[in-house]
RNA sequence: GCGGACGUGGCGGAAAGGCAGACGCCGCGGUCUUAAAAACCGCUGAUGGGCAACCAUCGUGCGGGUUCGAAUCCCGCCGUCCGCACCA
């Protein structure tokens, strides 16, 4: 069990005689309520200095916080404060992602109701986060599953209802069988995995809502190359949308239905020497022949089947297996007639859910056609490679070269003339270009209890009838029984579910479907910047001034789903009017996971999850701050160690001392520049390090250019600068310098230092950048690239000059034995490596 | 199978063509103390040599290359992790 309560501060024991020692719990419990007295951190929409939206991803109270939270909390919180002290007005709000699985599941688990054990996680993690010490603006909190909140998510979706964005329909969709609801396609992962409980989910036929994204697929696609993203970020979602180039063909059947199919190389039409359907096919049952029937329904069965049983792994997917049809298609360009099969390696979720095969110049079909003995036809040959033959051909043939077997085309080079070839057969009438996703709408609608009813009504004699925006909120029932059931536990509540149409008064049922909890966190960034707002979603004025998000931090894991879907909303949100732009976040930085001591991943259930509640009584917050953001590249994570945080105790205490011991003065002593120089070079170049660190998102280097500093100061200690009005800056500086990541400490020495309330609101120190190139540096000198002494030289000294002393160093000239020099490599300020 | 990232002391890591191992942890030695803790100071990649300050050689997964000079750039392997995986 994790202590919640506030840290209470005993008086720190005086000792008379001895320095005072560093006590985090009386100096964190101190500044903590003294922050919140003064609200520190309230940010105000119109302080004066440019914007700064700085967001983390909002976390689900599920339970309390772990290490893990804090680690992805503690840097953008740096950096957020960074900002502030270099005069951004700074919006940097917390909230809670609070509806959805996770919650309701632990509920159901626990046998309480959801809204009693989010609101109390919701409680233990505001105490975590004000242990913390986290620049949070409390009143700004968003609490997606309060009817404040939700009720936006049904006025956009009304909004994306009348404009054909929102739309019911029937389809084969994903079914997780234990969590009893339908998922989207970005919620199932490999193997058919249900993304929240692990369970193996399948395919099912119903209706239900789905959000039009595919409307925004270029767009999506080609904004995102404006963004300040991690690479591997848009790589995942340029994969997910997946846009194909090609042509949509056109083939005639013998029962005179027409089959379109999409193909990316429309120029090897004259090759299709067969046709392949998805099982699940529309046309399958009508066109297969009575002969072929058992045969057809024995596959599709079975095809059926494959999702639910164990995923086929490469090597059997590899195993071509199909049926024929017993019907036929026509060519367009050959007029053959060729045989129309189905085969489970058609998928009906991509293009039309039917290909024309070439077995020539596609590899799966190639091994169709040789595992079905289908005819093979060369229809391209490239003039340096010996010709094909389709009897001896052991693979597919992709590559570039002349169209040959292609009526009136043979000769063209591919794929220079693919253009051309799409032109000529959009003539004949046979098909046009066209561009193909792999983005499939997105499913919104769940059986589930914990989320955003769905704002509509059926009635016997309207039909579908949006509930009026001035009927919002549409109340989820707290009442109601919520163990799922594979129907909507709405269904059961006689209060919610009847009601009255809208447009003609009669008796109405409800929608008893909830939405996706992926709803609320695609918009919930422009709700921080007017919370309280009861007219709108927002204040549209003011999220104008806000957003975008000029700085987002979260786990990689969200790289596609949430991502994709706030980036849908924003774009959506755009063509409503409200705001301006179409990308809500210019940029995105990803923290890594921070795994168990053993390198596995930390678990609740193998206990080797750390609380941070605990370290924090033994060590401090700031020491805990520090640890975890030196522990390694941020962006990169690592396993969790726990022995380390000594050292940053250690930094702590001696950046206390020092500046409590030499802090008071007196500054009266003036010395000579060159006694000082040492000094303000130090201040300027750690300026500098730990400012571009910071930018750069370093913090491990950040913290290291920290202690470098104080180990200095250390010694510039024994010195008479300790009594020079230099020293006092150069204290100042450094505590200056500890506030964005040590904010209890750096402010309790502030007040030591005597200056005025708070160092957070103090500007970030600037240097002089002349100070940072020091005059004489140390020189390496090399023979044949190894180092063979050093010595002091100006940096600017010409080559000449450089050379000649050099070569009159003793350990130089004993090494070089008098042999002449065949080249000296010189590099200012650097090195002299002599080549003999 | 395809794509990407990574591989450095006992450990976490630093170094983005120019002194490999910054900084921290661990460990060892010392100061202070009756003692311990804390604090402070010093040492701490390997091998060999020297009483010693020090010197030499090797060393960034393996093999090659480019360069005066490579952890860093290029090519080929090996390994780890991640993403995608019948996308027509």
């Amino acid at each position: 069990m994790t202590t919640t309560e506030p840290i209470t501060h005993h008086p720190a024991p005086i000792t008379p005689n001895l320095p005072e020692r560093y006590d985090p719990a009386t100096i964190e419990g101190k500044w903590r309520e003294r922050w919140e007295r003064d609200d520190l951190y309230h940010v105000d929409d119109d302080a004066p200095g440019e914007k700064w939206y700085s967001l983390t991803m909002y976390p689900y109270p599920s339970g309390v916080l772990h290490i893990g939270h804090w680690f992805a909390f503690v840097a953008p919180d740096i950096f957020a404060r960074l900002q502030r002290m270099r005069g951004y007005n700074v919006l940097f709000p917390m909230g809670f992602d609070a509806f959805g699985l996770p919650a309701e599941n632990a509920a159901i688990r626990n046998n309480i109701h959801p809204a009693i054990s989010t609101f109390g996680n919701i409680e233990i993690m505001h105490q975590q986060y004000r242990l913390m010490g986290a620049m949070i603006d409390w009143s700004r909190e968003v609490i997606t599953c309060t009817p404040e909140y939700y009720r936006w998510n049904q006025w956009l979706f009304l909004q994306m209802l009348k404009k054909g964005l929102a739309y019911r329909a029937n389809g084969a969709v994903w079914w997780c069988p234990k969590d009893q609801t339908v998922l989207a396609n970005e919620q199932v992962l490999e193997g058919n995995i249900c993304e929240r409980c692990g369970t193996e989910v399948y395919k099912r036929d119903l209706e239900q809502w789905y959000f039009r994204i595919t409307d925004y697929a270029e767009e999506l696609l080609h904004d995102a190359e404006k963004l300040d993203w991690p690479e591997r970020v848009m790589t995942m979602q340029r994969n997910w949308i997946g846009r194909s180039e090609g042509a949509r063909l056109r083939f005639t059947l013998e029962t005179g239905d027409v089959l379109e199919v999409f193909t990316t190389r429309p120029d090897t039409v004259w090759g299709a020497t067969f046709m392949v359907l998805a099982p699940e096919h529309p046309l399958v049952e009508k066109i297969t022949t009575d002969t072929q029937r058992a045969e057809v329904a024995a596959y599709i069965e079975q095809a059926r089947k494959q999702s639910e049983i164990e995923r086929m792994s490469t090597d059997a997917a590899r195993q071509r297996t199909g049926v024929f049809t017993g019907a036929y298609a026509v060519n367009p360009v050959t007029d053959e007639r060729i045989p129309l099969w189905i085969a489970d390696y058609v998928l009906m979720g991509y293009g039309t859910g039917a290909i024309m095969a070439v077995p020539f110049g596609d590899q799966r079909d190639f091994e169709f056609a040789r595992a079905f003995d289908l005819p093979i036809r060369v229809v391209v040959q490239p003039d340096d490679l010996p010709n094909f033959d389709p009897e001896t051909m052991t693979e597919a043939y992709t590559g570039p070269g002349r169209l040959v077997n292609s009526g009136t085309m043979t000769g063209k080079p591919m794929p220079e003339a693919l253009p051309e070839v799409i032109a000529w057969l959009t003539e004949a009438g046979r098909g046009e270009a066209e561009v193909n996703f792999r983005l499939r709408d997105w499913l919104i609608s769940r059986q589930r209890y914990w989320g955003t009813p769905i704002p509509v009504v059926y009635c016997p004699d309207c039909g579908l009838v949006p509930v009026p925006e001035d009927q919002l909120p549409v109340v989820l029932p707290l009442d109601a029984e919520f163990t799922p059931t594979g129907q909507s536990p709405l269904v059961t509540h006689e209060a919610f579910l009847h009601t009255t149409c809208p447009q003609c008064g009669g008796a109405a049922r409800r929608e008893t479907d909830t939405m996706d909890t992926f709803v609320d966190s695609s918009w919930y960034w422009f709700r921080y910047t007017s919370p309280h707002d009861e007219n709108a979603p927002f204040d549209a004025e003011v999220a104008r001034r806000w957003t975008p998000v000029d700085l987002y931090c979260g786990g990689i894991e969200h790289a596609i789903l949430h991502l994709l879907y706030a980036r849908f909303f924003t774009k959506v949100i755009r063509d409503l009017g409200l705001i301006d732009h179409g990308e809500p976040f210019l940029r995105l930085r990803n923290q890594g996971m921070i795994l168990a001591e053993e390198g596995t991943k930390m678990s609740k259930s193998r206990g080797s999850q750390v609380g941070p509640d605990e370290l924090v009584a033994a060590h401090g917050a700031d020491a805990l701050r520090l640890h975890l953001m030196y522990l390694g590249p941020w962006e990169q994570g690592g396993p969790w160690n726990s022995r380390g945080i000594t050292g940053m105790e250690r930094f702590i205490r001696r950046a206390f001392s020092l500046v409590t011991e030499t802090g008071a003065g007196p500054f009266d002593q003036s010395l000579p520049d060159a006694a000082v120089a040492p000094l303000h070079r130090l201040r300027a170049k750690t300026i500098e390090r730990v400012t571009t660190d910071l930018d750069e998102f370093q913090f491990n280097t950040m913290v290291a250019a920290l202690i470098e500093y104080v180990n200095e100061l250390m010694r510039l200690r024994e010195t008479e600068v300790i009594h020079t009005p230099a020293w006092r800056e150069a204290i100042g500086t450094l505590v200056l310098l500890m506030a964005p990541s040590t904010p209890y400490v750096a402010e309790e020495l502030w007040e030591r230092l005597g200056m005025p309330y708070s160092v957070h609101q103090q500007i970030w120190p600037t240097y002089d950048a002349a100070l940072t190139r020091a005059n004489e540096v140390e020189v390496v000198v090399q023979i044949n690239g190894k180092v063979r002494d050093r010595l002091l030289l100006p940096v600017d000294l010409p080559e000449e000059d450089a050379r000649a002393r050099v070569l009159a160093q003793p350990k130089i000239a004993e090494a070089t034995a008098g042999r002449e020099p065949r080249k000296v490599i010189y590099v200012p300020g650097r090195l002299v490596n002599i080549v003999v």
